[in-house]
DNA sequence: TAATCTTGATTGATTAGTCAATCAAATACA
DNA sequence: TGTATTTGATTGACTAATCAATCAAGATTA
């Protein structure tokens, strides 16, 4: 049944997604009423709902399917392939910290650790877009840039999680423990310090003194 | 009113805490019902729960509280503030690591994820008792070494996450996203990978091959 | 008019929490 | 020692509330 006019539609379709996607971050999928999403959504029923979605899940789907791809990390082909370690990793960090300056994106990275934790399905959606894509693309630049003699070789798989690493606990410390010092400690600092401390480990034209590979 | 046996009563409490820290931790705190508790817990009856504890949230923060210790990384007071670097953060890292192979500990581990996302007041305990106070030990500890002048000086909040945070996407990416090349990659190439990077980085004296004192 | 869109009342299922009744281990007592 | 009494432990039926999902009726627009 074709709908009375395809924009209003679909616009009313997005509404729905971004109010739920706020009480799905916000309360978890079991304790989003629909009353809430409603609310959230500013249509005025929550049996509305049902004339957008299947149902409760069926939203759930949809808001993780539409609202994911915003935790997707800058990959740009093979175009950085050649480019430079601390170029390439500063734009790939920053663009993970940029990313959490975003109300839905934060939103998103929430969602992503409570429901996944319990749903086996929801963490492979969400892996797929994010993660896995992510931590892929970063292994095989490293790789080549470890084939091309210009990083220490050590186990790919490893460099990329001591290179996220940082920033993840950095994010989870201090959106969901609200500890202090994380705070303090600035998105910028933290982005130079791992960049630097990666590279000081693994350079092997090391600017700094000497100690390569064998 | 005073418990027929003391004994009996706390081993029958402990009981319920197990049985209920399994389905909190896979099923999370609102859709863990208090017939699925029971079962796990073995006993008879979801009504017995409340002779033993007041209502769910009751039960909730008391496994929280009596469970989350085991969330806790070794901290020997200040008994190895003077030992090596590399000995001091390979027995922290082994530490965290061994407390995930334990299933009591993964279990904590995820629920601390998930409820502490939703919950600041849950987050605030967890983070108290878990991230918090390993984290500070750590830092003072790379301070010291700092002083020393066995390492090098950079900000201390960001060199502990540095340092642990690979471990923790090491394991959130094992354990949440079930990446196939985390199940390859062996903890304790991790645990190596991320010490020797980490030290490769920061050390002074680097005697990456070989030794000796500066 | 004819179709979709919107509403809010309703339904049916689920569940946290209560409660009265029963059970069983101690203890008191003969 | 054997019986009665006390008291906490345990049970399962019950209640009150919540909420996802449905539905019929009315509003809106093409």
């Amino acid at each position: 049944m074709p709908p009375r006019d395809d924009q209003d539609y679909e616009a009313k379709r997005q509404q729905i997604i971004d109010g739920a996607l706020q009480v799905f971050s916000s309360e978890g999928f079991e304790k989003a009423t629909n009353k809430d999403i409603a609310r959230a959504a500013r249509i005025n029923s929550p049996g509305l709902i049902y004339h957008y979605f299947k149902d409760k899940t069926d939203l759930f789907r949809q808001v993780v399917e539409e609202r994911a791809p915003i935790l997707q990390l800058v990959t740009h082909g093979d175009d950085f392939m050649e480019s430079e370690p601390r170029e390439v990793l500063t734009m790939f960090a920053d663009s993970f910290v940029t990313m959490m300056d975003n109300r839905a994106g934060l939103a998103m990275f929430k969602m992503m650790l409570a429901e996944s934790t319990r749903k086996p399905a929801v963490a492979a959606i969400f892996n797929k877009v994010g993660p896995w894509r992510g931590f892929n693309y970063l292994r095989r630049y490293l790789e080549h840039q470890m084939d091309l003699g210009r990083l220490r070789r050590i186990d790919p798989g490893a460099a990329v999680r001591c290179f996220m690493g940082p920033l993840v606990a950095y994010m989870i410390m201090r959106e969901i423990f609200v500890q202090e010092d994380a705070q303090s400690l600035s998105p910028e600092t933290m982005v130079t310090t791992t960049v630097d401390l990666f590279l000081y480990g693994l350079e092997v034209n090391r600017n700094h003194e000497g100690a390569g590979e064998g």
